[in-house]
DNA sequence: GTCTATAACTCGATAGAC
DNA sequence: GTCTATCGAGTTATAGAC
């Protein structure tokens, strides 16, 4: 039962090869030789910390779908008006996916190709706190605040316009003849003009 | 030579099965077998009228980008203003998407994974109108009629909140509780909230 | 724990009869 | 054109030595 801990120990590298190489290729595209190159291990290792490549991809798009959320949950957990929340939460995403601009994709093609199976592992019981959100919306909307507002709208527009540009950022460059450092620049732009159309869109 | 056209022919059953496969489980998931199934013919016919998996998925992914933009283009060569261009695109667009929902998922995705190849293949010499649509932003911008703006904002924008919703419904679905039926009315709510959005955020 | 070798199986592709 | 049968490459997974 023990493991080398010298370097990063074999489990780690293979986590971590394993989260690179599913994320370029997809679970179905990608191979577990690839993983095992990748971590510089032999392939008949994975089997052994992770019986199957099923089990193995299970592991890793938990992870990264967790990576993903707990920053973002404390900004709608926290005590702010709607305002500022969604000015934190725009700021805060796109940075986030900065890091792992092609984990959107992966997550959202993962999904639909097994949508009942991923949707409960990924937040087994708890979900992330939409619905403290949502409440929200509503009270601000009956104290007058905001304008009357379907509060998925608003999710679907923070997410949309914060997530999208990503996934689509080949297309985008290619169509509109925007270069990599262009791009950039655009998404840094975006983290103040997405707040600011949103909540012009909701001020009353 | 002479190949049967009664019913569909079998050619036609081949593509329209292909699409219905490839679209739903991507190139690398779908397999020979699935789609010679969903065609209701053999295996080595689908070899026979396509030499290839590979020349079969291109096939289908040229006609599943193509039959996506040309009633798109013809608004954006139109001689409209930008404004009516904007709420002519969204509602246009989300019609379209609804009725194949899980393509934007699978153009996208597919192009994540072979950006050079594909992003050629689609467009080969001729990409969509964008820039007629970014040279009309910088004219009316000078013109005094809409606020400065980087043309490939808008556009990001546009896209963003008409495509993105229908890429990531089952999550949405899920996360915040809302039936197949309110995601039907919400998405036909948004052909109107989202020119409303985009509009008042670069009218002056 | 880590490796080599190989079993077991899937899948794209082809040969060849009709 | 359409089918059956099968090949051969590639992949997941396991057995067994060290």
């Amino acid at each position: 039962m023990v493991k080398k801990r010298i370097d990063a120990s074999a489990e780690q590298r293979i986590l971590s090869a394993a989260k690179k190489i599913f994320v370029a290729k997809g679970m179905t595209g990608a191979r577990m030789q690839d993983i095992a190159d990748a971590a510089e291990i032999n392939k008949a290792l994975l089997h052994y910390y992770f019986r199957s490549k099923e089990k193995l991809f299970e592991t890793i798009f938990k992870e990264a779908v967790q990576g993903f959320l707990p920053r973002v949950n404390q900004i709608f957990e926290s005590d702010k008006t709607i305002f500022e929340k969604i000015e934190m939460f725009c700021k805060e995403y796109i940075d986030q996916i900065r890091k792992t601009p092609y984990l959107p994709i992966f997550i959202l093609n993962e999904i639909n190709q097994q949508p009942e199976v991923l949707v409960k592992k990924m937040w087994g019981n708890r979900k992330p706190p939409v619905n403290l959100f949502f409440a929200q919306v509503q009270r601000e909307i009956k104290q007058g605040i905001i304008k009357p507002t379907h509060p998925a709208q608003l999710l679907m527009n923070m997410l949309s316009l914060c997530i999208f540009p990503f996934a689509a950022r080949p297309i985008l460059e290619q169509v509109s003849g925007i270069s990599k450092t262009q791009f950039d620049a655009l998404m840094e732009e975006r983290k103040t003009i997405i707040p600011q159309l949103i909540i012009s869109s909701i001020k009353k």
